[in-house]
DNA sequence: TCGATAGATTGACGGACATCGATATGAGGA
DNA sequence: TCCTCATATCGATGTCCGTCAATCTATCGA
């Protein structure tokens, strides 16, 4: 269709800037967001101020408890959640720094494209 | 260890807030993400201002070009990137949309979280 | 029209993952 | 100490995904 610089392909690409270490571990934390489940599950720790009993997840999450269990690890496995023993139960509570990491990586795409 | 609340497990908990659409949608704005390459293709064409093609994506990802083709088309079906056909080749750009939607996304778990 | 080239599509294969039932662990309560 | 209950772990299963070689499609140059 549109017609333009039919000599070559394109320009020299800037600095890759990324590294293969870099790339990864910003790809395994979207892998932990990547999941019907966990976004539920952190949109809950998220609207919730305070942090939450498994038992309150089971339910609403329509999932069985070791379904359950397995996200809430690969969520506190990446670093997005915290972990608390009260009892006989187990309260998890969004951190905060993980969640500020996520914010950064999104914002830096943000600002090169906007 | 902690001992509180010995009584009960948690109050009750907020409005559920994320519809079953909604979460999915979510993850897989993070799905097309969660991967190393479709990470690097977006970090090239975020650092890159102008539309970049295929044939400089190959060589810097180190992966075949059916693999490359098969990732960019991932993102574009994920609505973050935007092809366009000059002559013989395809350029890509990110779409200001799309990653103005996936930071509305974290800004707003940031939100309740921080 | 024909050959060359960029890119997309197809098919196959191996590995990763979500899910569940069954079971293990560990903390309270009696 | 035994029982109960909340949660984690294990093992199995079906599905999805990343990757590549081979092939198809479409565009350009001759």
């Amino acid at each position: 269709m549109t017609l333009m610089e039919p000599v070559s392909c394109c320009g020299p690409l800037a600095a890759p800037g990324l590294s293969d270490a870099e790339a990864t571990a910003t790809a395994d934390l979207f892998k932990a967001l990547a999941d019907p489940a966990r976004v539920r599950i952190v949109n809950v720790l998220a609207t919730s101020g305070e942090p939450v009993c498994v038992c309150h997840l089971t339910e609403p999450l329509g999932l069985s408890q070791p379904t359950v269990s397995h996200h809430l690890k690969k969520l506190t496995d990446a670093g997005l959640l915290e972990r608390e023993q009260r009892g006989r139960w187990a309260y998890f509570s969004l951190r905060r720094q993980a969640v500020e990491k996520l914010s950064s990586v999104v914002e830096i795409t943000a600002e090169c494209c906007c």
